[in-house]
DNA sequence: TGTACATCAGTGAACGCGCGTTCACTGATGTAC
DNA sequence: TGTACATCAGTGAACGCGCGTTCACTGATGTAC
């Protein structure tokens, strides 16, 4: 008479206690794993460092991740979603002509940096020892990047003149944006430090002239 | 009658056999550290992959360096000797306004990088796991911030507004050559590389406009 | 609903690999007389 | 100048530490009937 075997029923129920604590420990693993890069960098951290963060036994990491190297990845899976929504969420101004069009690209790239953080820098150490993860680092380049190249076309639009192919130039301005996020962000409290809208509006001035600025004769 | 003990004649001599062959080792250690740093990158680079490189037997390394951090460190007081005496060659022309004194600084700057591109990277890799490392770019950036001060007087001389403090303006600077510099050198089989005269013309427009540039109304 | 067994998340001591570092040895160079 | 001994640069096998990874075990949750 059942049309639906017993053993088969409430199998929608994905939040069975078993799956809860597994998927709690993984997520506390994943924190500590930011926490602990965060303090020491990615590469020096032990398995060990993660784990005891996380107060949980050294054994128990493998029930979750293979190894370090995948730890990271699931992080940057996390990352690259984020990534996507953010891109699908286009309000925005994209004439970049337009200074404040680009400062608001701008703060988006500096929050981003600042939010994940952790992520990136863990992501940019493991490219040093990773071709897996240098070609990571590409598709996120690669992503922004033609992201930027819609943007600049208003600029050529206007007739304005690059200083350079617009792959440089998009190159030069990732190089900028990322190292100056990450060389200011890392250490909040460095003497002299910027804060977040002094370090955006320097980015968004260079960039700007850059892109546009004529030099006086 | 002898006025010199014979034990000291001819200690004068520095070139012994014994020391020739003690220093030539550690050249060419140092020389295949370079190799292999360059290759592989100093965090991945063992030290029997520095002898073997060197074709020297392991045991030999530790006659002349305690360890891979002492090896690098003697590569940068090589650097750092040059670095000096490069400064002290001043007869360029130090007046930012003027884009020609400028892109002589960058072409300055650009051929640093390129030149001790092994020890550069070698070095922010090490910097990524050691204080003592991370100690040492900052003598380096501040060097290098000292000098670009007193380069950007004429800017302010001049009545040009900077597009943010002094010091951050340099930072940023500081990072987008060194940023870029390490992109594009590290590969330069990359599609899509820049020679080095659109690099350093490149960097220099972005720099000059940054500087002086008046964005449109 | 109750009982007996299976599965699973987590534990932490133990194992073993990779690599840095040591050290007894060799042959060549330096020194004493 | 010749001889006997000392020193030194270099060698490479062996040792041992640190850390990643495994695995037998525990107690709790799931399943069968």
């Amino acid at each position: 008479m059942a049309l639906i075997p017993s053993h088969v029923k409430e199998v929608g129920a994905v939040t069975t206690p078993r799956k809860v604590q597994a998927a709690g420990t993984e997520q506390a693993l994943k924190d500590a794993a930011r926490r602990v890069f965060a303090r020491q960098g990615y590469l020096n951290t032990k398995i060990t460092d993660i784990t005891r963060e996380a107060g949980r036994a050294a054994g128990s990491f493998y029930n979750h991740f293979s190894g370090k190297e995948e730890l990271l990845e699931s992080l940057l899976t996390d990352l690259f979603a984020e990534g996507d929504t953010a891109v699908a969420d286009e309000e925005h101004n994209p004439d970049f002509t337009d200074r404040a069009a680009l400062r608001w690209h701008v703060a988006m790239g500096w929050h981003f940096q600042r939010r994940h953080l952790p992520e990136l820098l863990a992501l940019r150490q493991a490219a040093l020892v990773s071709p897996t993860f240098r070609n990571r680092i590409r598709e996120l380049v690669a992503a922004d990047s033609a992201h930027l190249h819609s943007h600049l076309e208003y600029v050529r639009a206007a007739g304005i003149p690059l200083p350079g192919k617009p792959d440089l130039v998009i190159s030069a301005f990732n190089t900028l944006l990322t190292g100056f996020a990450q060389e200011w962000l890392t250490d909040p409290g460095a003497p002299g430090a910027p804060t977040d809208d002094e370090a955006i509006d320097l980015l968004t001035d260079l960039i700007y002239r850059g892109i546009a600025g004529r030099p006086p004769v």
